[in-house]
RNA sequence: GGAGGGGUGGCUGAGCGGUUUAAAGCGGCGGUCUUGAAAACCGUUGUGGGGGCAACUCUACCGGGGGUUCGAAUCCCUCCCCCUCCGCCA
């Protein structure tokens, strides 16, 4: 959420970034609105120092025995003017909260513009795409031959777009938790173990609704949202927070199951592990100073680079154009991994720095050692990794030509095999 | 699910219709004293919004929302959360 003292001294900006993200805001008659309710804000405030000091007054005149009928029949009058400016007032507020809830995030300087992912950017490349001596198959081929993922029984328990992991596909799942857990607490991460059902107001602190309410799963009574990324529930563990300057920066890793409805996505990827409403992914998240956080946005990039890395899988990093960035984000890097037996990169992981974006709706601040006031906080978080895509990228580029495939090394502690087959 | 007790500033905790613009203590910050420190003493101490170049000033905030009243931390309604006991349960 973006102040609304902020758009009222920087219309032109935020016009601009809007346009930039491909949106259709009008602002005209959100400034007319604030040119109203500036108004009737101070009317209502002179009336309640009126109030305030005569009721006083009242309170005097009654203690010596007075008469006061007279202030008291005014100050009702007064009294009456107040409640129907405030209701006034309520009305506009409730309409500006949702404007203001409803506008994206400002693009930071450095991200590309663009319309959408055919303008994205790649900044980097790792490792080959290996040579196949046989022609790759994709993962679903893989895992039916070695009886690892059903998804005909997943569809049966469920529904479309659920999976059964079976015996060394549900150790692989459970490994490559294992793993990269442990590499992001080796580096400082604070392991965190969140619920998976959130209320309403952390889904907005996070900004996935309102605007985005059909995208995810809800429970209707009591009201309870699936979390659609740990990002929500360990973001807001510092919701309604004024965190001291010496505790920042705060880095947390956590793994949770991760649950979305994958609306307006029918058609998309309707085979395979890619696109389930049901996953598992380790995060990555970051509170930090506001002058620190693109710093600690290519950190936290790193972080999850590794990750590919150790593991020996090719990737590549592109920087997200305007036209595509999610709509809380500054600036995003998404991380694609490469699938041999898809031929081409498939994002892996996202990692976002938000600037005050998400603080602002969360209302997470802090302190600066001997300033007076607060400043939000800068948020971040990225996919560290996404556990099923992960497990695809192992089988496509280490399987063998028999069908079996290969353990990657740094995973072999946890798996206690070298093959699977 | 049933019964009861609570939610007040960074923390502890008083206040239960108008000398409270929230007492007191702890903590924090500044100072006096001291070779230095501790102790003692003195002063200071939150967040948001509006106005002002500024000093400053007005306004709101005692879990959230609504109501009663000239006036609400205090009374009423409602929701949320925490604690204790009973029941059920991984």
């Amino acid at each position: 959420m973006l102040d609304a003292k902020f758009i009222r001294e920087n219309i032109d900006v935020l016009k601009n970034a809007i346009e930039k993200r491909g949106y259709e805001i009008n602002l005209s008659g959100f400034l007319s609105s604030e040119e109203q309710r500036l108004a009737l804000l101070k009317d209502v405030e002179e009336l309640r120092n009126k109030r305030n000091v005569v009721s006083e007054e009242i309170g005097k005149l009654k203690k010596q025995g007075q008469d006061a009928s007279n202030l008291v029949s005014e100050m009702k009058g007064v009294s009456d003017r107040i409640k129907e400016i405030d209701e006034v007032l309520k009305g506009i507020e409730e309409k500006t909260n949702s404007f203001l809830l409803n506008i994206p995030n400002i693009p930071h300087e450095s991200v590309p513009i663009g319309k959408d992912e055919t303008e994205n950017v790649e900044v980097r490349k790792w490792g080959e795409p290996r040579n196949f001596d046989f022609e790759p198959l994709n993962h679903w081929d893989i895992a039916e031959t070695l009886d690892i993922i059903d998804f005909e029984r997943g569809a049966k328990i469920a529904g479309a777009r659920f999976a059964v992991m079976k015996g060394f596909g549900a150790k692989l799942e459970r490994a490559l938790m294992n793993f990269m857990l442990d590499l992001n607490t080796s580096k400082g991460y604070k392991e965190i173990f969140p619920p998976i059902l959130v209320n309403r107001e952390s889904m907005i602190g996070t900004g996935q609704i309102p605007k985005f309410e059909g995208e995810y799963f809800r429970i209707v009574d009591p009201e309870f949202y699936l979390i659609p990324t740990a990002e929500v529930p360990v973001t807001n563990i510092h919701r309604d927070e004024i965190l001291r300057e010496d505790r920042l920066p705060i880095y947390y890793t956590a793994y949770t199951p991760c649950f979305r409805r994958e609306a307006g996505s029918y058609g998309k990827d309707v085979r395979g592990l890619i696109r389930q409403h049901q996953f598992n992914k380790v995060e990555l998240v970051k509170f930090s100073k506001p002058e620190d956080s693109h710093a600690e946005l290519e950190k936290l990039t790193q972080d999850a680079e590794d990750i590919l890395q150790k593991l020996g899988l090719p990737y590549r990093v592109v920087a997200l154009c305007t036209g595509d960035m999610g709509f809380s984000s500054a600036k995003t890097y998404d991380i694609e991994v490469w699938l041999p037996g898809q031929q081409r990169y498939r994002e892996i992981s996202s990692c976002s720095n938000f600037e005050d974006f998400q603080a602002r709706r969360a209302n997470i601040r802090f302190k600066r050692e001997g300033k007076k006031g607060t400043e939000f906080v800068h948020t971040l978080n990225g996919s560290g990794l996404a556990i099923g895509r992960t497990l695809v990228a192992i089988l496509e580029n280490y399987q063998q030509k028999n069908g079996t495939v290969i353990v990657p090394e740094a995973l072999r502690p946890y798996m206690g095999v070298d093959i699977i087959r």
